[in-house]
DNA sequence: CAAGGAATTACCCGTTCGGCTAATTGACAG
DNA sequence: CTGTCAATTAGCCGAACGGGTAATTCCTTG
């Protein structure tokens, strides 16, 4: 079973069908070897400790754990853990996010089964696998300037339709203060106004459409 | 092969890897055979039409013709083709529309597999599948008043950071006009400021991300 | 040590927003 | 045929917004 050239996998994510899906893609090719799945950034890391694989693949967004603190706590242990993002998402944050913290390569979910074998092989091989798409939308996203976490703080406060007065005293500033902010992200998102600026936040991937639930009841 | 009770399945996804687990997800089971699959709407309207399956397990989001659309152009054909939403979605908007459609059911992709045969065996009966979590969400959203099409024009304008003044001078009637469609939508999507309006239309899929790629270079 | 960035505060000022009220027209349902 | 709803227009007004400019403090990077 165990042919040595085979590259040993974990898969992490949270939807069974796709772990299901991405097994089958797999052991129908040689040189691949699922060692082990699992369903969120914690169990992850749990995995990875007990199996040490060569590489992992690794969705972005999942409950409890996401795939990018799953990332930052691998490598923490592990600096030479290859990790290969593989996500639906396409959102700017979530790429800069994941290179930022030290992915080997970001593939969609979209992308063909012979990409896939591609970026897995070429991410064993000490390679990266970021397609010309990805990059493009990354460079982008570079040239754009980033919101500091003060900014982060009052973008969340203005969706949810603060005025400047409201977000001064939630965050404990003055008026001016939060003006200042506010201007601040206008000019960095590029937005006539806060409502725009709030719109290019979902698009660039810095707010989230939330519709996490308490609980998933089996 | 082909036992008579088997369940004849079409699957529409974008996603080969998708589709692959749910081959294999439903192979594994005993009563399920699939027929086809499909990669959009169009095929998938096609498919239906040359294979006449008994269910159509069918994405929301897909490229050129989505899940919903594809669905209705399959019911004007056949009134009684029975349609799974299966999904990632979980947005308000997709959910209306996909029952308003016509749809037999709607499950997400992070169903637990028994929950899926459930939900397939059920429609297949003649009967629905929409999970509590969903209802609970749907009527939500049914109590919330919805936006008329002359309101979602101007919330996709509001969105774009245009003053009332632009907005109407782009739809073609008065600032007043502009004033009075805002008020319209504070008040339906209980919001406090056009802000917070068009972050509650992110949230509840009035407002698409659009990370639309123009072509999927191979 | 100097330069630069982030966070904070401050003032001025014209524009825009959002609340309130009210009227007209056309369409559609009871 | 009448009431309700969508769409349109209108005026008034106080509050909020966003632009411009500038100063201080702290921290970090060169």
């Amino acid at each position: 079973m165990d042919s040595p050239q085979r590259i040993r996998l974990l898969l992490v994510d949270d939807h069974s069908v796709i772990r299901m899906g991405l097994v089958t893609l797999l052991e129908l090719q040689q040189g691949f070897s699922i060692e082990a799945e699992a369903e969120d950034g914690e169990q992850a890391v749990i995995q990875y400790r007990s199996i040490q694989p060569d590489v992992v693949l690794m969705d972005v967004r999942m409950p409890k754990m996401d795939g990018v603190e799953a990332l930052k706590a691998i490598r923490m242990e592990w600096p030479h853990a290859r990790v290969l993002m593989l996500t639906t998402s396409e959102v700017e944050d979530d790429i800069q996010r994941s290179i930022e913290a030290g992915a080997c390569g970001y593939i969609t979910k979209s992308a063909k089964p012979t990409e896939l074998y591609k970026a897995i092989t070429q991410v064993h091989e000490g390679g990266t696998f970021i397609p010309q798409l990805i990059r493009n939308r990354l460079d982008l996203y570079l040239k754009q300037k980033r919101l500091t976490d003060r900014e982060m703080e009052v973008l969340q406060a203005m969706r949810r339709g603060l005025t400047n007065r409201d977000i001064a005293a939630l965050l404990g500033f003055t008026e001016h203060t939060a003006k200042a902010h506010v201007k601040a992200i206008l000019d960095k998102l590029e937005s006539a106004d806060r409502t725009e600026a709030v719109a290019r936040g979902f698009e660039l991937g810095l707010l989230r459409l939330n519709i996490e639930m308490a609980e998933r009841t089996s």
